[in-house]
DNA sequence: GTACAGTAGTTCACGAGTAAACTACTTTCG
DNA sequence: CGAAAGTAGTTTACTCGTGAACTACTGTAC
């Protein structure tokens, strides 16, 4: 049995007149506050929004990058190598792809069978080895990355001008705080 | 070769002295900008912000709920279940999780052999089926749920509490929206 | 210099989700 | 009524990612 902080009510927060756009995630909070009303279950306006609108977006962004032939892990990929112009180690593009050392095995695989990135023994590490981003690779990221912003961009069109501000700063805010944490990336 | 619309700098927004928390994102948008400084990467503000998010909270998540042997998804499906209290159809459950239908067939199946879950014909579509909670599954998802929010809970006391309303708008706002458009949740 | 702990990366066995095809029932309509 | 179209759900074959174990090299300490 749930036994937690008193809750605040869920509710609305905007201007009296100007009907707030409502979302599933309502409906969630008052169906829960329903059953056990001394839950809070506040931290579902952030979390629940956040995992839900991440799958709404990760289906489209995956249904595009699809016609490249490329995973949202491989696109990851070939953005970081074009980011950083210098030969990256697998293990500093499994960092900052957020991914497990096997799947940057994989991915890496994969790409290089398509002769999108090369592979190079690094000469100061005799384990480690470099990636570095090849002609077609280039190429490639040049043109699937802008086209992939102008899908984002649609899928944004519908948030009201006067709340994206906040929802950047709120979500920046998040980001910087989760990163900070001790919470280490993954098993390698 | 990327050609978009000129793009607003990618600068901080809030008070002058008060230096706002920074995050990868920004980096990423920087690095863009050097590269290609005629591409808008706007959406990257709050889509790349969303997906690492979501990454972040999701192996948090996932990790706590491998404790009780439970998928994200397979949590979602009792949840669903507890918030309504009339047995549900797989196919309401399924959009209810933004799942497909095979990988809610699979978790049902495996909640299912845990006797978690109860399944009946429906007796109104003999294609159909009922899907209601059994005692222990009502008991399992009132004593993980509680926890998963106090996991969650902690997870945002890193959010200064200025910004937090202006998340939230924004999110829901966005998912809304997201939630609105003609997005199929996908095949059956 | 040789042992030993640590790091980089991969291989292996497996798990969750997907798309496409399929079964079985229901609904519509000529 | 009976055929055709639609819907509910599952099965099959496959993909991507994971945790655990493993290889191979590096760096530190004695």
């Amino acid at each position: 049995m749930p036994t937690e902080s008193p809750a605040p009510v869920p509710a609305p927060v905007l201007a009296p007149e100007i009907e707030a756009a409502t979302d599933v995630i309502n409906g969630v909070r008052a169906a829960w506050a329903g059953l056990h009303p001394e839950l809070d279950t506040a931290p579902i306006d952030v979390i629940g929004r956040i995992l839900r609108a991440s799958a709404l977006v990760t289906r489209a962004g995956d249904e595009f990058l699809a016609r490249y032939g490329l995973t949202r892990g491989e696109f990851d990929i070939l953005a970081a190598l074009r980011r950083q112009p210098e030969p990256q180690s697998p293990g500093s593009l499994r960092t900052v792809a957020l991914a497990t050392g096997p799947a940057t095995t994989k991915r890496l695989r994969s790409l290089e069978a398509r002769m999108l990135v090369d592979r190079s023994p690094n000469p100061a590490d005799g384990r480690g080895a470099l990636i570095s981003l090849s002609a077609s690779g280039t190429a490639l990221i040049d043109e699937v990355f802008p086209a992939l912003l102008a899908v984002e961009r649609e899928l944004l069109t519908g948030i009201p001008s006067g709340v994206r501000p906040g929802l950047v700063d709120g979500l920046r805010a998040l980001l910087a705080s989760l990163e900070s944490h001790p919470e280490a990336p993954t098993t390698d």
